[in-house]
DNA sequence: AAGACACGCAACCGCAAACAA
DNA sequence: ATTGTTTGCGGTTGCGTGTCT
């Protein structure tokens, strides 16, 4: 579903038209358009510096939320499937609300989509089943935060998610600004037939492992974004700090203006 | 057909940790 | 050591859409 945007403008009238305040509200597509270019150009330094360089009146924060939750790259666009949720019902049974945790361990999942997930179907589903069987176990959402040391060994470690042929994997990695460390990694596309983030590789019959680099554009500065897909592989969250310039510019092309842009109309 | 209700999702809020000055 | 800033996280809310009556 997607929302029609109420565009931050139209309050712009009201009594705070005078201040230039920080938006809020859903983002306009433009708003997107900016944001986006400005981290793929320019990378980040901090996000409230991103918002001012873009020419965004949003917050670093909102920034960030809108990179991390919907403009990234490497974020899946279909729906949870059955074994994503098994997966995080598994998870949350370890780790409990660690929401972030839990996605770090679903390549192309985010927090926020994998908390609204357990909110709203996971848990109606748990509490129902509950009723009926008093001998379901209680979740470890109670449990506090220190209790991720005593995690089980399983859910500690960062156990390998394998992903085939048909979720190509992609990392990005900022290399822009202070550490230059990895912002995200996670899988393209899905099962699904009308994945909105097709790639090269997703044809690819599960036979090949090595890593494969999106096509070659001709854009922007070189470095900013540095992109990556992989076939088959066990991935480990962390581990695809790998560096191939250029990499993101075909990305960008097939994916960012034929897909992307037309799912926001 | 219309209103009420439920659902799903995007985004905000507040807090704490990490970091810088 | 202290203070201010930034980032990251989890909880919560608001609103558009779909479904039911």
């Amino acid at each position: 579903m997607v929302r029609k945007p109420i565009h931050a403008d139209a309050g712009a009238n009201g009594p705070e038209a005078n201040k230039e305040k920080e938006r809020k509200g859903l983002w306009s597509p433009e708003e997107d358009e900016r944001l986006f270019a400005q981290i793929t150009y320019h990378g980040v330094s901090t996000w409230s510096s991103v918002a001012q360089l873009a020419g965004l009146r949003r917050s670093g924060k909102s920034c960030r939320l809108r990179w991390m939750n919907y403009l990234r790259p490497d974020l899946k666009k279909e729906p949870i499937s059955k074994r994503e949720e098994e997966t995080i019902i598994s998870l949350q049974q370890s780790l409990g609300n660690r929401w972030s945790t839990i996605a770090s361990r679903m390549p192309g999942r985010t927090d926020n989509e994998i908390k609204n997930y357990w909110n709203s179907r996971i848990r109606k589903r748990l509490n129902a089943t509950a009723k009926d069987s008093t001998a379901e176990p209680a979740p470890a959402a109670a449990r506090g935060k220190e209790d991720s040391a005593n995690a089980t060994p399983q859910a500690a470690q960062p156990t390998p998610v394998h992903i085939t042929a048909r979720f190509p994997v992609f990392g990005c990695q900022m290399l822009d600004g202070a550490g230059g460390g990895m912002l995200s990694t996670g899988s393209g596309s899905g099962e699904s037939p009308q994945s909105s983030t097709t790639t090269s590789t997703q044809q690819n019959a599960g036979d090949q492992s090595e890593p494969s680099v999106g096509g070659d554009g001709g854009c922007g500065d070189s470095n900013m974004l540095h992109f990556l897909s992989f076939d088959d592989l066990d991935y480990y969250p962390g581990d695809l700090l790998v560096d191939v310039p250029g990499a993101m510019d075909g990305w960008e092309s097939q994916l960012y203006s034929a897909n992307w842009m037309s799912s926001l109309c």
